[in-house]
RNA sequence: GCGCCCGUAGCUCAGCUGGAUAGAGCGACUGACUACGAAUCAGUAGGCCGGGAGUUCGAAUCUCUCCGGGCGCACCA
């Protein structure tokens, strides 16, 4: 609503520029007031042409305000201080507008996108910093599909790193286990799994954490010659899992699949989904490499190297600043292909994007690997099925990585643009977020040794090789159980203040407990990881992550269902208010255009009739009193009082859900429509406290009042959606 | 040494492309539950927006510089 009203005054306001200074200015900067008394739209226009136009800004003003004239949907407009354009809303027609749920305006082209996130390595269980990048994804994937682009979620999967070859040494050498051994201890944790067992048990991923920190601890425990020894059969193993066809590799896939299913398994638990895993290992033995290197030998981004430090290597101009009469080896070069002729990680990572977005020449094969309930998620495979979906060859990438990995990410973009695909480097998008910390006290309640230096630092890297962080399942877990115990308090009738109503804690089934306990535990683990903006470090804290009071998941649960319960209870559905509400002020619209105000009481019509028999018990005298006010003249009288100025800044709020939608997507910052989320419910729940509805006598004014519940639901029910939270029925 | 990020209330953070009186949450203190459930609401206190200079009618926001903190910059993967 909101953005719809600013794009008609800037299109507006545009064209007076054009016939009146025949000034062709684009973009019309518009902003929303610090406070209602000086409009809902405001725009400092005034002040950029002052120069240009050499005439005080109070003047042009003036004069812009003066070419408008009348624009539908707007009450006037006024000049204000030292030359602001104030616009005031018509409200009523605001509220109309609101109420109807205009259809977001697919400004965007329909992009074809794939967002990558997620992509941890298969060789541990994932931590809190792994959450972080797969809620920011999924999230930014869902602001994507609801601004109606067509999205592929993918997740990369480096099952050929040193991290798995870690792991396999630890298995093979440290543990001595075999092939069939570990097969053994996986299929004991899938039976532990279904017996509900403790986490410790019950998760090859964690079993692979510890081993993996073992593993790390026994290259550096020996003496000198030990650790070269173990530092040696630790590259044998990885040049056997990237050669393949051998007993290593088949380990090295059978832990990494298995720990790549938990981690798939634990997203779930958070509403996440994949729909392609392309694999390292596929990149290797499908020689997406050998192609794109022809390429870029071809485009000349690459150079052989006859010189100085990286002599023997083919390696790529790092800067863009290119200078000529600099003779001699450029030593500060990215190298990609190394003396030996191994490829290093970025130069993998080229050939990866080049295919990303159709321009390798080569495909993956596929294969269904994870059932979701409504979709399949495929893997590569070098030999896949015959029939498969289709990925790749998008027109935009999303790549969700932290800002450590900003360098490499750069090349991959310089290397587009300097093979000539200006337009795929443009549409790259490396969406990169920073890291989340442990506060010295949370590692301290973990029990970790912490270091005196760190205990003075503000927070403390998490580190997989160490095996020093937060896992991502203990996590939830403890949230479940901190929420279950809340929703056991308030089903039992110990209250937190209040006595409890007879018939409010009516008993709740276990499964029914368990699922809202559920229910709030994700929505303040996503609300957590999603009000940070993506470039602050969250230093994470459980007491900060177990809150469900203020700027929290809960906080904004608990607006909605407060909303459903006042429908319970009022004997009626949002669907059905606002339904009569839109007839009843599109009918009092017309008579209110018409000068002319009609006997029609909308109230009597068949979709009002359910919530009044319980409530006004002078309906004649009540339809008579406001009938000669009307119902749109009441509304505009209720929507500018003073003391219902709440009222009208909620259905504000409520109207800019695409104008912040755009915005997210704009800044790829997800953070937006968390407190836009935020805001929303707080305006409520002031609202909520302030105006009792169901006790309201006024029949018109008690519909009102329920169609800004309604609407207030309807809206914050949509953004909790896309941030992945569900709004539960009770709490 | 080079590059990127950060520095805003006691703490954790918002502040969109420069704009009107710098905002939330937590914590502290005061109040409000026999109402549609208080996982809530109202109120009070708390700020040279790291320092300095510049651009501008106008700077938390842009530029430069200094200070403080973090992260990158390998033929590792």
């Amino acid at each position: 609503m909101v953005l719809e009203l600013q794009q008609r005054l800037g299109a507006r306001i545009c064209a007076v520029l054009k016939e009146k200074y025949d000034l062709a200015i684009e973009n019309i900067s518009l902003e929303t007031p610090p406070d209602l008394r000086f409009g809902e739209i405001a725009t400092p226009i005034a002040f950029e042409l002052a120069r240009k136009l050499r005439k005080a800004p109070k003047i042009i003003a003036q004069e812009i305000v003066t070419a408008l004239g009348a624009i539908d949907g707007f009450a006037g407009f006024e000049v204000a201080g030292a030359g602001y354009i104030n616009a005031r809303l018509d409200r009523a027609a605001a509220v109309q507008m609101a109420v109807s749920d205009e259809a977001l305006p697919s400004s965007k082209e329909l992009l074809n996108a794939i967002v990558e996130h997620t992509s941890i390595n298969p060789n541990k269980a994932a931590h809190i910093g792994h959450l972080r990048n797969a809620i920011l994804g999924d999230t930014f994937v869902r602001l994507l599909r609801a601004a109606g682009c067509k999205v592929d979620v993918q997740n990369y999967i480096d099952n050929t790193g040193v991290q798995v070859a870690d792991v396999v040494v630890g298995f093979l050498h440290l543990e001595g286990k075999s092939l069939t051994d570990i097969q053994e201890i996986i299929r004991n944790c899938e039976m532990h799994r279904a017996l509900g067992s403790a986490r410790q048990q019950s998760s090859f991923d964690y079993y692979c954490w510890d081993l993996y920190a073992r593993t790390s601890q026994w290259y550096t425990s020996g003496t000198t010659e030990e650790n070269e020894a173990r530092k040696r059969l630790r590259y044998d193993t990885l040049h056997a899992i990237e050669r393949g066809g051998n007993e290593t590799s088949e380990i090295a896939e059978l832990i990494s699949t298995a720990v790549l299913k938990r981690h798939l398994e634990t997203m779930q638990r958070l509403g996440i989904e994949y729909d392609f895993l392309p694999r390292e290992s596929e990149i290797l033995h499908l020689k997406f490499w050998e192609a794109a290197f022809e390429q870029l030998k071809q485009s000349g981004v690459l150079y052989f190297e006859n010189e100085g430090k990286n002599q023997g290597c083919w390696v790529m101009s790092r800067a863009t600043e290119r200078v000529q009469d600099q003779a001699g080896p450029e030593d500060d070069a990215k190298v990609i292909v190394r003396s030996n002729s191994t490829v290093t990680y970025v130069g993998k990572d080229i050939a990866y994007h080049l295919w990303k977005f159709g321009l390798l020449g080569r495909d993956f094969g596929y294969k269904p690997f994870f059932a979701y309930p409504n979709h399949e998620c495929w893997i590569s495979a070098e030999h896949g099925e015959t029939q498969h979906p289709h990925f790749g060859a998008a027109r935009a990438i999303y790549n969700v990585i932290d800002s450590r990995q900003s360098d490499p990410q750069a090349n991959v973009i310089q290397a587009l643009r300097g093979m000539g695909h200006a337009a795929e480097a443009d549409h790259y998008t490396h969406f990169s977020y920073e890291m989340v910390a442990l506060t010295p006290r949370c590692a301290i309640e973990l029990g970790y040794d912490v270091s005196e230096e760190d205990l003075s630092r503000a927070y403390i890297e998490v580190s997989g090789r160490k095996g020093f962080g937060v896992k991502a399942d203990d996590l939830i877990d403890r949230l479940i159980a901190a929420t279950r115990a809340e929703v056991d308090a308030r089903q039992t009738g110990v209250p937190s203040g209040r006595f409890v109503l007879a018939g409010v804690g009516t008993a709740r089934s276990e499964a029914e407990r368990h699922r809202i306990a559920t229910q709030i535990a994700i929505g303040a683990l996503r609300y957590f990881m999603l009000k940070y903006t993506r470039n602050s470090v969250i230093a994470f804290d459980f007491k900060d992550a177990l809150s469900f009071e203020g700027e929290t998941g809960p906080y904004i649960q608990y607006a909605v269902v407060r909303i459903r319960n006042i429908f319970r209870k009022g004997g009626t559905t949002p669907e059905a208010v606002l339904a009569e509400f839109a007839s009843q002020s599109a009918a009092a619209g017309k008579s209110a255009g018409q000068q002319k105000v009609t006997s029609n009481t909308p109230q009597n019509s068949d979709e009002g009739t359910k919530c009044q028999d319980t409530a006004s018990v002078v309906p004649q005298e009540a339809q008579k009193n406001t009938e000669a006010l009307a119902p749109a003249a009441s509304l505009t009288a209720w929507l500018s009082s003073e003391e219902n100025e709440d009222i009208w800044s909620l259905w504000l709020r409520a109207g800019r859900f695409s104008l912040v939608l755009d915005q997210c997507i704009a800044a790829s910052e997800p953070a937006y429509l968390a407190k836009h989320a935020f805001q929303l419910a707080q305006e409520f729940n002031n609202f909520y406290h302030k105006h009792h509805i169901l006790t309201e006598e006024d029949v018109n004014r008690k519909t009102f009042l329920l169609a800004t519940a309604a609407v207030a639901l309807r809206e914050l029910v949509k953004a909790l959606s896309l941030l992945g939270i569900e709004s539960p029925e009770a709490m």
